[in-house]
DNA sequence: TGTACATCAGTGAACGCGCGTTCACTGATGTAC
DNA sequence: TGTACATCAGTGAACGCGCGTTCACTGATGTAC
């Protein structure tokens, strides 16, 4: 078989395999990302993987520190605390699979995955120098980080997000 | 016929079921809770569960509606919001597996089992009454849900939780 | 220059696993006469 | 009163499923001489 037949260029499968898995991840969720279906995606047989991640959680944690990358990107290009707020819901609402992905089961076994470590500190660094003061951090973060989960979930039924996160971050929940 | 005319041994196995359900819950989150693990540890023959719920999302939809109950319960003994916030977070650390259960894919399939859908707009009103306006209550409530997230998934390393809880809330989010 | 060889990315069969659910059944219990 | 019968909770085998991972392998490619 010849590599021009393949959807992929040599030497790219990993970057394809990482493609696979986020198309996966923002079709149907976290659980969609099997490795075998990856496989199947990137066009390649079940076992391909295993010469670029030692295994399924490596690949994860790979796609979670790429994940994380645009994330905190799309933090520190906010700006003030507010923007970063609707920052942070936009990429929650517009790519459940990523945002679910980075604070998964993962984040707890970041320190396996110094890069993912970095990625999410760095995120999460960028999130704390916004705010007044540690506790204000906080209290922002969780504010839109539960607004997050609880639109995902379907707990509050909002016609419009857009105007939702316009309408409750409208006064900054410091006072 | 009244519930009291059921046979006794009919209440037993499905309550015993829930309580299995629950312990495995409580010991290893959503995932542990399988039909077939559910029956093991009520000493049941893994299908006999079939009985008392039409399937596996049945079971969750009750196990979910009873803890509705207790979480809505906790969080209008509290009183106050911020007490409220308080009983929130405490639940959802002393109980992450029923935490992530009454907040998981179930809720949004809701409309499929009427008294979890009673259960979960019950709690939610509770929450919402507490506030001064829509926006306070939705604040108050995404702020303790997502440190409740993030505290769960390991995002904010924090020593003495109840320590935490205290600081983090010692100021009204609205100000 | 051609040739022998090493490398190594990807293959395909196979492993053992646990799952949700179905089905025909058994056997204990309650009931009608 | 004893007996025949109906009910129905729980059984156990079986179904098809997809998963992560292992293993020996193949065949294309690069390299040394």
């Amino acid at each position: 078989m010849s590599t021009s037949e393949r959807p992929y260029h040599h030497g790219d499968l990993r970057a394809a395999l990482l493609d696979a898995a986020d198309r996966l991840l923002d079709a149907g969720g976290d659980g969609a990302v099997s490795l075998r279906e990856v496989a199947r995606q990137a066009g390649v047989s079940p076992t391909a993987a295993y010469r670029h991640f030692a295994d399924k959680e490596a690949l994860l944690a790979a796609l979670a520190t790429r994940h994380y990358g645009d994330f905190g990107r799309a933090l520190a290009e906010a700006g003030s605390l507010n923007g970063m707020g609707a920052a942070y819901l936009r990429f929650a609402l517009a790519r459940p699979g990523r945002f679910r992905l980075i604070f998964g089961p993962l984040l707890a076994r970041a320190a396996m995955h110094p890069e993912l470590q970095a990625a999410s500190a760095a995120a999460f660094a960028t999130l704390r120098a916004a705010a007044a003061s540690p506790e204000a951090a906080l209290r922002a973060w969780g504010m839109v980080h539960g607004l997050a989960h609880l639109l995902l979930d379907g707990a509050i039924p909002v016609p419009d997000r857009e105007a939702f996160i316009q309408r409750v971050l409208h006064r900054e929940p410091e006072g």
